[in-house]
DNA sequence: CTTTAAATCACTAAAAGTTATTTATTGCGA
DNA sequence: TCGCAATAAATAACTTTTAGTGATTTAAAG
């Protein structure tokens, strides 16, 4: 390819053309997704559910083989003809960072292709600084890569940042001095940490990536889904067509600034009803121990009324919520998940879903509500698994015409 | 292609492979799109702006040329080098049929390629019956056919229906005797108005379709926005990435629906407080005359303070819909349009631009407020470009893969 | 040993890219 | 003012990449 630094002109964003390795790259990202989501398939059933030739399928296939992506496994007797070859995602194939920045916590992932925590680091702090994440990014990357057998290294293909939005607009929502998160304002995650790992960065919001995780490790057929992640903050995330919706500037799912209705008049936001944080100072004011509820293994069941009452708050709020987001685009299912144990999760969903009955849905598509699969880790994954959207997985874009 | 009605096993939706058809189908639509958008472009702005090679581009054009999809201009000289000749879209290229069905009128028109109305026919009544409809398309569609150029009437590629999505469980808003109203229910447009007029019928919710005609003849560059269309119901539409989004069921930008918080507290779905029903029920509440608002020419001086008690009540509703519009995703616009003169419609803008500077929108990116540039035939006209939608727009999808 | 289905080989077709060439201008120097 | 260099558009000729087709091979069931 030429030189075009210069004489530019800049290409229009919205009608690109391709051209013949972008729909190789095309077709292989589909192969890829569909055995992420079946577990294995054979080349005849690839050819089969893409629209594909046969050989076509099997070309792909050969050179997935070759890079290693993919693996064959114990060929399929039983049935009339040749034997059929399922193959399925190579585990070592593929390895990717994944850096989670929370609010009281942070934590470094080596995942592999399927979506397995290799390794992982953590750090604890009462508020996040930018100088100790970087920090700890430094020393966790190269004690996680030292793990790394030596073969694998090179695997390594980025890194993901799953990051709260305007962390220095919340100073006092999370009790820290306004002047120890100014420098998160100034931070550009993906300069950076690319600097200091060598990799490339990939940053999303902290929600946006656990719904990530939830639409490519969640197990679940379901294309169309509004994601819901309550942790400290409360946040969310669009899968539309099977593709994770990121929004024009990354701020997409942006759900805890929904308004909803206030009982006595007005609106509030939903972080205001739905997050942890809310819980928290429910805690602290009614003389209990917030950090009982960093125990995401624990019942909770120490928190009693306190809890109850910030379920029935959090729960009408989630469905006003999800009625406001079923209004702006049809999805099929709403999803629950959040940095709790299950069996309040389970509440919470149940509840949401109750209020949700008691709306006005005129002129709205049903909806089926449903906690995530993913669960606590759904952040770290969700953000270890961006460099693969990247690279493997269908994100939106596809050249329609019938194939075969 | 064999036959596989037979033995046909499910292709999967969402991992689809493609093929070289579907590359050429793609990069002429990008191109189309991009002349479109750009009023007229030489082959060589094409290559540059698609990122196609200049063989490609020039492939491509001169196939859309033998096809009279595209015409050439005067060549532009004055600057150095072999003059441009400079492309855009043949008028004449394309035509389609758009039918509008409203609460009180119904429209029926011939579009050409270019987003100009040839010839129309109207019908009025109080309120809308399957059978008068089917009747008036009948009709309509032969008469506008014998209007139509004999060597133009094969250029017709479509008939495309803007319609409210539930008409039936309107009846009580729309005064309709619930038996009317009922055969909607079961109303299948694509397949009744297809054997009337032996063209493909697409439909769409009508509110989607205005948002489709500001999208493609709105003539404004924003790619991201939320879309509201105001008349006798309030609906809407978004566009992302340029693309009109629909939805699963074809339900997206439900907002007439979208929870409004009350004043004194609980909530109101948008279409209660914004639309022009509950306008025409103040002024016949205040013993004003209702016909009044369905001249769109006249200033409606007359209406005087039951239309700013109406321009309170739908701004404020109005910005808390767009304020959860765009927490659920980044728009950069908001656009309102709707069946009224352009001043009320600009005072409605306005007014709703200061309601949502007083709202909460901490964790929101900033959005743009303005009005429709297509106006009232928004929704006939986006009814006749849903044809376009199919065969010539760039709908979603793209490979990518730096073409060049 | 026939039927079936997977997988692949050898070849064709379609699309886009590359390089060189043609064409029609402007602009500049003699 | 003429003529030639520079420039940019357009395209012809050819190459490369990719997918599809049809025939063939393989390995199993019945």
């Amino acid at each position: 390819m030429s030189e075009t630094s210069l004489n530019e002109v800049a290409v229009d964003g919205r009608s690109r053309g391709s051209n013949q390795s972008g729909l190789r790259a095309h077709n292989e990202r589909a192969v890829l997704s569909l055995i992420r989501r079946h577990g294995e398939l054979a080349k005849a059933d690839i050819a089969r559910r893409t629209g594909l030739s046969a050989q076509t399928a099997s070309v792909i296939m050969r050179s997935l083989e070759n890079e290693s992506l993919v693996i064959r496994d114990q060929p399929r007797r039983g049935r009339v003809g040749q034997p059929s070859v399922p193959m399925r995602l190579n585990p070592d194939g593929v390895l990717s960072f994944g850096l989670k920045i929370g609010r009281r916590s942070s934590e470094l992932v080596v995942m592999d292709f399927v979506g397995q925590i290799r390794s992982n680091r953590t750090i604890r702090y009462t508020y996040p600084r930018v100088s100790d994440i970087v920090a700890f990014v430094e020393r966790g990357h190269k004690e996680l890569t030292a793990e790394i057998a030596p073969v694998l290294r090179d695997r390594v293909i980025g890194l993901g940042v799953a990051l709260p939005f305007d962390i220095w607009s919340w100073a006092e929502e999370i009790g820290a001095p306004p002047a120890d998160v100014a420098p998160w304002r100034d931070f550009d995650a993906e300069a950076e940490l690319s600097a200091i790992t060598g990799l490339p960065v990939y940053a999303a919001n902290d929600a946006t990536a656990a719904c990530a995780a939830e639409n490519v490790f969640g197990g679940s057929d379901c294309a169309n889904f509004v994601y819901f992640f309550i942790a400290a903050f409360a946040g969310g995330g669009l899968v539309i067509n099977g593709d994770l919706v990121q929004g024009r500037l990354g701020n997409a799912g942006a759900l805890g600034s929904l308004p909803i209705p206030r009982k006595d008049g007005g609106s509030g936001q939903l972080i205001e009803f739905a997050s942890l944080n809310r819980l928290e100072t429910a805690i602290t004011e009614s003389d209990g121990d917030p950090d009982l509820i960093l125990d995401t293994e624990g019942d909770w069941s120490e928190l009693s009324g306190t809890l109850d009452n910030w379920l029935n708050e959090a729960s009408r709020g989630l469905a006003y919520a999800v009625l406001s987001a079923c209004s702006v685009y049809d999805f099929e299912d709403a999803i629950i998940d959040g940095a709790m144990p299950r069996p309040i999760l389970d509440r919470l969903v149940r509840q949401t879903r109750r209020e949700y009955e008691t709306l006005n849905r005129k002129g709205i598509s049903p909806v089926r509500f449903r906690s995530g699969n993913v669960g606590v880790n759904a952040r770290s994954l969700g953000a270890a698994s961006l460099p693969l959207f990247a690279r493997f997985l269908l994100d939106q874009r596809i050249t329609s015409g019938e194939a075969g």
